[in-house]
DNA sequence: GGGGACTCTGGGAGCGCTCCCAGAATTTGT
DNA sequence: ACAAATTCTGGGAGCGCTCCCAGAGTCCCC
């Protein structure tokens, strides 16, 4: 009762090699198709595996080689934003794909407040994962600087508010976005549009406020008085939209920079009882896919793709952790307009 | 340039037991707060670690413990439910940080489809993790059955379809929660009280139906061609509604088993000319955080709290893993009504 | 005061793997 | 034909940690 792969343990490489007839080192190699194993052998060791239902020790592995083989996805959100927005449930789902097809694993945190900070750089510092992909950094957000001075291969989806030298950022063309909107609301022939907007903090609610601006400001309409802030909620959209009919009762269109605000923005515009779109046309952000499809009327927003963005990442990272020199910068991922009944 | 704890390599056990001048041993002790070290043994031992910002190597540590410290999350329902439904991100969220407090890692899988299951299975019998949390099989789902057969102990949410005797399930009480929205809908003196199921090999769909009918028959009511299927989406909803608009013109009330479903169904609802609440009242299920409040009215529906249910999984599992006899057996947690514009 | 308990410590072994190195087997070149 | 390269193999070391064990020190109670 003392030899042979025992009948409850897990085989261990040395059992495989033993049943095979070869040394451990062989049999590693053969499992590892390193150089340097004759096919014979290479055929026993990969039989003598299968029949022992043998799968590597990940932790001895690791133990020497000194990785992983696995990656943290932090999302750096409120929780409600987290809960809310299908978007970072996309990021993840595209994430988890990737990485499973490149043979890794997904280790998952979330960092809501401030104080979730230290903890989350001691545990990325703790060798646990051999890389890190950052969603949604905003402005002041201290993760970014905190994880320069570390040694770990990181790379930001969104770009974040503070430092952007030397980092590795794939982000989407929020101006572009926003430009894209006002054009399409020119382009059915209104001209006072007016602007919800997200927290001023957040780098993408600037950069849409920015392309709003631009398109306005090419086609020599009036920006004054036309801007509101809401904070990416509903109920934030309906007191900007509110504000902005106080000031300008004769806007014809508004843009809101999310969808929930634009949804805020319709309850508060129907409540005025203005009709979408006749008498005002309504565009929103995010192209959220639940929400978007299910308003009164369904509502024209700007599309992204968060698994474009991800994929973008997490390639950006293997290359990293392959140690391809990567060239450090900002990757700009293009939007398009998903068009319904509002505008 | 060759004692001591190197500038660039991280410090190891054995660094931190040179600086504080004790043995290995001693340090791993006041460590892991074992028993039998001095007060100040323990004290120098972690000054040191402070000093050296040791963190442990996991690997090294898993090695020889044979526990890994990390928990799969498993999330067993195709891409496009994953996505949508918020549900998730909060089981996620919630997950995450019940076993961040109790010192774990936790590694999330998607399974989309059945070609899924062989590699999930492979993984988790792997030993890169200690359990799993297992999230929404539906009938026939492979993995339950598959899980069984592993040694590793796992906690289902959401009640298997298949076989469920011996396994460790937290549900929340769906028959309970329909037979609430038609008691409400009575409560509001409606008596045809339509529904609209989820797929019928979806258990909760089954249990909410089940409600929805137990109610009505209580009350001596008719259930006959008052049920069609949606499939909990959008669409469907829409188009069960248009079917039981036909069948049953002259309803007054409809349960939809979805949030989706329910905003569908307002939509045709709509269409038809029936004035929601007055003509028709709708109550919907899983109180969607962005799309209940969003609808126009907002939508009345049956509320359950996701980060209960992870909770009491994790907590499940976490007894599991520390040895703790728990006995098998399904766990039902209440839900409540969300009241709000619709009914 | 002496024996039996406890409290604390350090060294050794070993978890399962990969890498290095020396040597055996085989091929190639002249 | 023999030397030199090349292919392949097995053993040893060691990654950083925890656990076991033997032994040293300390306390207490009869």
């Amino acid at each position: 009762m003392a030899a042979g792969p025992s009948q409850d343990e897990r085989p261990t490489l040395e059992d495989v090699a033993a049943y095979a007839g070869v040394s451990r080192s062989t049999a590693s190699r053969a499992l590892n198709d390193d150089a340097y194993v004759s096919s014979r052998s290479r055929e026993v060791v990969l039989a003598a595996a299968a029949a022992l239902g043998y799968s590597p020790n990940q932790a001895a592995r690791s133990l020497v080689t000194k990785r992983t083989g696995a990656v943290a996805l932090v999302l750096s959100e409120p929780e409600s934003k987290v809960l809310d927005d299908p978007y970072f449930a996309a990021i993840m789902h595209g994430a988890f794909r990737e990485l499973t097809a490149a043979g890794m694993q997904m280790l998952l945190m979330f960092v809501d407040t401030r104080d979730d900070v230290p903890r989350t750089i001691r545990f990325l510092e703790g060798g646990h994962v051999d890389g890190a992909l950052v969603v949604a950094p905003h402005k002041g957000d201290p993760l970014p600087t905190a994880l320069r001075l570390l040694r770990l291969p990181v790379v930001f989806g969104g770009r974040p508010g503070t430092i952007s030298r030397g980092i590795h950022t794939v982000d989407f063309d929020n101006q572009g976005g926003a430009r894209m909107a006002v054009e399409h609301l020119l382009g059915i022939g209104r001209t006072r549009i007016a602007t919800v907007t997200g927290p001023l903090d957040h780098p993408a609610a600037r950069d849409r406020l920015t392309g709003w601006e631009d398109a306005l400001v090419a086609a020599g309409l009036r920006i004054e008085a036309m801007s509101e802030s809401g904070d990416f909620t509903l109920e934030g959209g309906e007191r900007a939209m509110r504000c902005l009919l106080h000031r300008a009762p004769d806007l014809d269109a508004v843009f809101a920079a999310s969808d929930p605000m634009a949804a805020g923005a319709m309850r508060a515009l129907i409540a005025a009882g203005r009709q979408i779109p006749q008498d005002v046309a309504v565009v929103g952000f995010d192209d959220h896919p639940t929400l978007a499809p299910a308003m009164n009327p369904p509502l024209t927003s700007i599309h992204q793709d968060p698994r474009e963005q991800i994929g973008n990442m997490v390639r950006t990272l293997i290359a990293l952790l392959a140690g391809d020199p990567v060239r450090p910068g900002t990757k700009i991922l293009p939007v398009s307009i998903a068009r319904r009944g509002s505008a």
